[in-house]
DNA sequence: CTGAAAGCGCTTACAG
DNA sequence: CTGAAAGCGCTTACAG
């Protein structure tokens, strides 16, 4: 058996050419091309070619100290095969900007997982280091790992709003606040006095978020808050009942459609009885992750999670970072809505 | 403006720790862990801790280790965003078997592209190197990269059958040629006697196997081959009434799909009058790749390619390669594709 | 114009 | 048990 044959080096090129290793560095970085002389630069690139030479990117990264290599980390699997397929927006604008800035990516999948879930802290390693800076994504978030990265001073950009008392987080998110405001507004406009906030979500930023809105919304209009937090869509619609809600802001699309067909089975026509508007989904004309989300033949009246965007977006932070510079616009980003006029916000029942 | 946040090396570490850079190496890879006394290694692990320290890869490469990093190299996007999302169920398949393995993932996709495509090299340089090994997909090979990375011995499985003048490639390939046969057969036993091919795709492994697979069950029945390569739908249908074919094989999804739409545009009716089958599409009960592609009214009798698991066994074949062991089933394999059934293939007309 | 040398971060014999 | 040193392949000042 064997041994495999050695990789050529520029060393090897240099003796085969009679001259030093770093004057093939240098024909090989010919920037300074002036100063090597056209009688050894062809004897070099002679060698060069007969060899085959090709140039090893750890020696030259090594000696340039960035890896150019970006990590990816989530909580949950990167290429997803559930219905939902959440991810795949964000990491379509993650790659194309990562490409567009010359960076590779890492993948972080091997650390084994905890409960179902990913974790970044193995036997109390961070494994992110490898990569120059890693983005974080995942609908599940561990406070402690959160702080931990923010202790270690490891560059990292967060997709969606996260927030620590660890210290200040670097984060682009979408939002929310803003864009439930505006849907409220919407039902208003229509002509709904009583208007609901149903949240399925857990304690996390994006519910904070979505709830602000809607309370802020509220309080412009003088009128009580309605939050209702309930898995089960019959229940929901007792609740709807007994507070006499006219309109439903839902903050899932899954629960949207469990409580319209519930509805429906119920004899409450939706929109005609019951207004409803989805709080947030993906932006199909920037991707079609819509289309592989759940199909739905209503037109939800909602607004849209600007995924691919964030994406981009948050890799532009981290490389600005990366390159000690202070973005501009801040470390701190939350990215506009937009609100998709569907058919499920009409007039009240009279 | 902040400078870029420097990363820890093993040096600082040793630093603050009292002790040489050397002994801080020993205790991260403490395989001989009896030799560093306690009382270091506490203070070590102390400084390790303290400092957030994770090893670069970079240098650890160099030196001859491996990173347990395998690569993910396409010609085309990762992510991609196109309706058809050739490559999901592959990578969903990758995933999952480097995570089982304990492999992190490193996406190349940083090297810029020449016509739309991606390179290996990208002007002599490999970028490869920093993984383990790599697996490659993508329906556009470069035979001369190809050549090359056998030529450096770099460990390398392809997804999809290749071949090179170069060396023994190693592959994880569908068989579409038993596939095609037997899409043939049952095209056959439903009484068709014109059965023709249609390709759409260039010279490439995946239409010479089904051409192959054609031509084997078309000489099994002693009938004359009618192969068609043609774009324009209506010239097939042209051709398909020239020669009086009642069935045709078709390579490619989309074509079919498109011959069928001119066929009814001219009144021809699929398959009342002009029976067909696909040849290969993702199987849908290991992924939801197929929900994701061109939405069908149509039940196509086809085959499917196993994409999820091909992924997987690319992985395996990789580590395996990785850790010296020459897999039992060899390093060049093709799966099995089931055969799909659907309505699109029945009696031809009397 | 060219060579010798330092050093990037790391692992691994080799001495003490 | 611990430190000093060599060397992986490369780039880049620094001398000649």
């Amino acid at each position: 058996m064997s041994s495999p044959p050695r990789r050529i080096t520029q060393a090897e090129v240099a003796r085969i050419a009679g001259v030093s290793q770093a004057m093939v560095s240098l024909v090989l970085n010919g920037s300074d091309s002036l100063r090597v002389s056209p009688k050894t630069r062809n004897r070099i690139e002679e060698a060069l070619r007969s060899t085959g030479y090709t140039v090893d990117i750890m020696g030259r990264r090594l000696r340039g100290k960035s890896n150019r290599i970006l990590g990816v980390f989530s909580y949950e699997s990167v290429f997803p095969s559930g219905v939902a397929d959440f991810y795949r927006p964000f990491l379509l604008g993650i790659e194309e900007e990562a490409e567009a800035q010359g960076f590779d990516l890492m993948l972080f999948i091997s650390g084994g997982r905890v409960d179902g879930r990913r974790r970044v802290y193995e036997k109390g390693e961070n494994r992110l280091g490898i990569a120059d800076g890693c983005i974080l994504l995942g609908r599940h978030t561990d406070r402690e790992e959160l702080a931990r990265l923010l202790d270690e001073r490891f560059p990292f950009v967060f997709i969606g709003r996260r927030e620590s008392s660890a210290g200040r987080v670097s984060y682009v998110g979408a939002d929310y606040t803003t864009a439930t405001r505006e849907l409220y507004e919407c039902a208003w406009a229509a002509g709904h006095f009583r208007i609901g906030l149903l949240s399925v979500s857990g304690e996390n930023e994006a519910t904070i978020d979505r709830r602000a809105g809607y309370l802020a919304a509220a309080r412009v209009h003088r009128r009580q808050a309605n939050m209702i937090t309930e898995d089960d869509p019959r229940v929901v619609l007792a609740q709807v009942r007994a507070r006499r809600l006219t309109a439903l802001l839902v903050d899932s699309f899954a629960m949207a459609e469990a409580v319209r067909s519930s509805a429906s089975a119920e004899g409450i026509r939706v929109p005609e009885d019951l207004s409803i508007a989805v709080l947030g989904d993906s932006d199909p004309t920037q991707s079609n992750a819509f289309s592989s989300e759940v199909p739905s033949e209503v037109d939800w009246t909602m607004f849209r999670i600007p995924r691919h965007e964030m994406g981009t977006r948050a890799v532009r932070m981290l490389t600005q970072l990366l390159g000690g510079v202070t973005p501009a616009e801040g470390t701190q980003l939350l990215l506009p809505c937009a609100i998709a006029e569907g058919t499920t916000v009409v007039a009240p029942p009279t």
